[in-house]
DNA sequence: ATTCATTTAGTAAAATTTACTAAATGTAAC
DNA sequence: GTTACATTTAGTAAATTTTACTAAATGAAT
């Protein structure tokens, strides 16, 4: 999509949110999302690329008014993966006066492009507060969309991070800390693997999540002594390899859901 | 204070707040506190009754512009106690759209009182977005104070608390399950021991705040392994009984603050 | 000197974690 | 069919941590 083309198109859209998203949007306050992403040993954070803002950040946006900060959380991954319903954890709130500089923003192409007169005063350029989120997701499994705001949107690798806008960097720290935290307590990453699994293949998330090896043999005695897995009946055939018994989330004493 | 004196002397400033205030301050976003007190093996809350509101609450308030969350909570804890940088610490933030009920204030009685003629659409009646913080402080060296939108002010005991407004009483749960996770790995509620104490002083500390009988002996291993704390060589003297050393908290690695 | 409540050291038992070994298994190659 | 082999799974010994308990040390009052 073209640049000339995109604003043709959305001039108006833009407008309207800049002028009037004060009466959809609760002003002040978004979330942030921290959505790991996982593959075949593989750990990817979605980012996104926003107009006329030079480094990448993490998607979140408004909440609208009458929603829940969750409910908020999951339209903007929705959205931006396809993916609906993640387990999603709520990790620190930033609001620190100076994380947001809207000095560094190229006011006056802005107001070009977005043909207004001022943004003095716009709902926008004010203190914002952010509730972050965690999420894991299978990366393989989703469908990233821009919008109209964002111009890209991609996965990069958790070790390969380029430099993030605001305070997302640290964010980004927080999110990681606290998901490895509730790594044995909340079935997290169960999400992302099929409804059966092998414990092979819960090891290889367990390990590629928390960046470290984990013996073999002690891993799974782990889970289901913490009674967050359960072994089926049913194995899987993998060829030329004795077969895995197949493994399943317990469902039992979730309610902290 | 009677409540004609009180209105007398602070329409003025209410009314300015109410309609103001919104320049002063971030709307929809407060920050709502629970601090716990702690005296001689007793624990309690600290509650405020706002005029017009049937039920007791945490203290709180709105964030100044330019103001840091943790320091809007310190202002609010200092305004209340008198106490001035206590260890404090954000456990979660709340969101849901009914987690303030409008219908349930007697706005007839307020509109009299406070000598408006409409508040609608007011910057106040909104959902609002609050970012909860524990504090820990000893309530016997707080000097409470009401201001003009408080009746009461009074420290309860934890294991007795009325029935809270909001969705407060599900914050005081959480602040409590997330200081007690804290208790092992922040130098929490040393603030309110003297500089120099014994071990069981911090013993009978903990024990109060975890609400369960701790060893006597194994604790202070415990904290002494963890390096939350140090010997000192000085010992007190405490009547016809082995005199305790003193303990200090230890001030290298608090990074983390 | 004796007594006593309290602090502190020490240690044995229990439980948990970690490291490692060996057996079981399914199938592909021979 | 037999063998080879990578992988899963069971089992266990060692190491570590936690818990429970005992006894010694202490300092002043009696």
């Amino acid at each position: 999509m073209g640049k000339r083309y995109f604003w043709r198109c959305n001039r108006r859209r833009i407008q309207d949110f800049i002028l009037n998203g004060h009466l959809y949007y609760i002003p002040h306050v978004t979330i942030d999302c921290a959505i790991f992403g996982y593959h075949e040993q593989q750990l990817k954070l979605l980012l996104i690329k926003h107009r006329n803002i030079d480094n990448w950040s993490l998607p979140g946006g408004y909440i609208k008014r009458a929603e829940k900060l969750v409910d908020a959380a999951n339209r903007n991954i929705k959205d931006r993966t396809g993916v609906d319903n993640l387990f999603l954890q709520q990790f620190k709130t930033f609001g620190d006066p100076d994380r947001i500089q809207f000095d560094k923003f190229d006011k006056k192409k802005w107001l070009e492009q977005t043909g207004l007169s001022s943004w003095e005063g716009n709902w926008l350029i004010n203190q914002t507060i952010s509730v972050g989120f965690y999420a894991i997701t299978d990366f393989s499994k989703t469908k990233l969309q821009t919008d109209f705001s964002t111009e890209a949107c991609a996965w990069f690798d958790i070790n390969n991070l380029p430099p993030l806008e605001y305070d997302h960097d640290e964010m980004v720290r927080e999110a990681m800390h606290t998901m490895r935290l509730h790594l044995y307590h909340y079935p997290i990453g169960l999400n992302m693997l099929p409804e059966k699994f092998t414990l092979g293949e819960i090891h290889a998330l367990y390990e590629t999540l928390l960046g470290k090896k984990l013996d073999v043999s002690n891993f799974p005695k782990k889970l289901l002594a913490l009674k967050l897995l359960k072994k089926l009946e049913e194995k899987r055939s993998i060829g030329a390899h004795r077969s895995p018994h197949y493994i399943a989330l317990t469902k039992k004493d979730m309610t902290w859901l």
